[in-house]
DNA sequence: GCCGAAATACTAACCGATTGGTATGTGATG
DNA sequence: CATCACATACCAATCGGTTAGTATTTCGGC
């Protein structure tokens, strides 16, 4: 690896952690530097903005995780419940590698929604694992393995709040708790529900 | 209402707004004043500073919805499954009429986690809620309703979690999602899952 | 009902510190 | 000697917060 990349693959694990844990206007470029060990002319010479340093952020969190799942998942032969299970496994894998780029990129939305530059590529996010957990969730009704009632789009949506809610709940209480219990709880209800059968 | 409540409501409004769409550190105390009408000085003679305004914020919400919720729900009568119907339908409701407090709140905690005077006032109003969930799921179980494999506590995190995410995933969408078909959703999957039975 | 003073609610100007960002220089490497 | 990877020093703008002073209310004594 060159030096150049090393150093820019430091700046941007240096300022996903400070993101996360401080939200991104909360993050000042001197704290940055001051954690890479660099010097704020330097981290100029990588990224020509704070908000550029960001959208490299976002990007990476689109290649490597939404293209990623999708790819793994198409790959993967099985009936649609069984797809939706290795998307469960995929995403939870993902997440605990890359807890901090996860937990950064799912909230970064309710701080950022309604700025000009970070709005649209964020919707797109969202946009692209929406449309593929809902023909997901089409394919196994038509297989005749969901409830038919369910409005895939709907459901679709539920299951990214899950998703979501699981990574909140998580940060909250990274200290003590099982995470692997935890997912499969998330995995129980969601394809069981909470009653008796 | 006296006139210093009314302003002090005025500034509350205005800040949460404000907070929400732009984060609590991606808002000024300038555009806050600005949006009100007031000027920096008149601000600070009713709140000592730009934290104590979010504090207020913060205990607004535990008393007008956590406080709220609980003691309503105790009064409900009826068996473990109505009362968590009533908790859902009580928070739907909530959060439907309080949007902006709602959203601001319960994604708070991704911005302000590593800070020092919000960390503990954030984590008590999550372990308020989570208890009164666990121990609702308790009394399913011991009744019978709820499947007995569940981790009552791990089953409070999935509903809180299915909970925010549904806030999340509203937000992004609130054009063009109908509210009520979406809790319906989130209902069945909790209390159903996905699967046909 | 009216007056004047005290209390209240506010404005405008200002503070030092910090922000994101830049211009210029320098030492190492190939 | 040219390019790369960096440091130093600086910039205007904005940050949260304070100050001194000014309208506006409130209210008891007459």
């Amino acid at each position: 690896m060159k030096r150049s990349e090393d150093t820019e693959k430091r700046i941007i694990d240096a300022a996903l952690e400070l993101f996360v844990r401080k939200g991104y206007h909360g993050t000042s470029i001197s704290e940055i530097t001051q954690k890479v060990g660099l010097s704020k002319g330097a981290l100029y010479a990588h990224f020509s903005s704070k908000g550029e340093l960001l959208l490299h952020i976002i990007r990476k969190f689109k290649t490597s995780f939404i293209d990623q799942m999708i790819q793994t998942v198409n790959e993967h032969k099985g009936d649609a419940l069984a797809k939706l299970h290795s998307t469960i496994t995929f995403s939870s894998k993902f997440a605990l590698e890359n807890q901090d780029l996860c937990v950064f990129l799912t909230f970064l939305t309710t701080e950022l929604k309604a700025d000009v530059d970070f709005e649209q590529p964020l919707k797109n996010l969202y946009r692209d694992y929406q449309k593929f957990i809902s023909q997901l969730i089409q394919h196994g009704i038509r297989q005749g393995l969901f409830n038919r009632d369910l409005d895939p789009d709907m459901a679709a949506l539920a299951f990214m709040a899950l998703h979501d809610g699981v990574l909140h709940q998580w940060v909250l209480n990274r200290n003590h708790i099982d995470g692997e219990r935890y997912v499969k709880t998330f995995r129980t209800i969601f394809m069981e529900g909470l009653k008796v059968r």
